[in-house]
DNA sequence: ACGCTGACTATTA
DNA sequence: CTAATAGCCAGCG
């Protein structure tokens, strides 16, 4: 048995020419373990593209249309900040589904939040 | 093709 | 804590 699965299956647009970039990030958050957080930095590194956290966010927007869904409520900004709860209909739903995980939300901001965070970068 | 936008991040004041 | 600034780059009109 080998460890191969231990890793993630990260569809990078620069190996995977069809493979859009926004598929990408969501192949990744959709792989982030049920009771864990990570953010839109840590996304971008995984997947190349370090320094680019506004488009991770941005594919985040358009999760909503994608199918299988894409759990955007696991992915927050650096601080463990719910910045994106704004975007969920309604709102609070982002900040219900962390807690129906586990995760504590306090003042908008995820309790602990280094230790429900999940760095894809180790995964790979 | 050009300019604007943005669910980010780091730095500076 | 807030505000401003700069870097970042894929999509859209």
């Amino acid at each position: 048995m080998k460890k191969d699965s231990n890793k993630l299956n990260i569809l990078k647009p620069s190996e995977n020419p069809d493979t859009s970039f926004f598929e990408s990030v969501f192949e990744l958050v959709r792989q982030i373990p049920k009771g864990r957080v990570t953010s839109y930095g840590a996304i971008a590194a995984a997947l190349g593209t370090k320094g680019s956290a506004r488009m991770v966010g941005w594919a985040m927007n358009q999760s909503h249309f994608v199918k299988p869904a894409v759990p955007a409520h696991r992915v927050v900004n650096r601080q463990g900040r719910l910045t994106g709860k704004m975007h969920f209909s309604p709102p609070e739903r982002m900040q219900q589904l962390l807690e129906k995980e586990g995760i504590r939300v306090a003042e908008d901001q995820v309790v602990n939040y280094d230790k429900h965070f999940w760095d894809p970068n180790e995964m790979i």
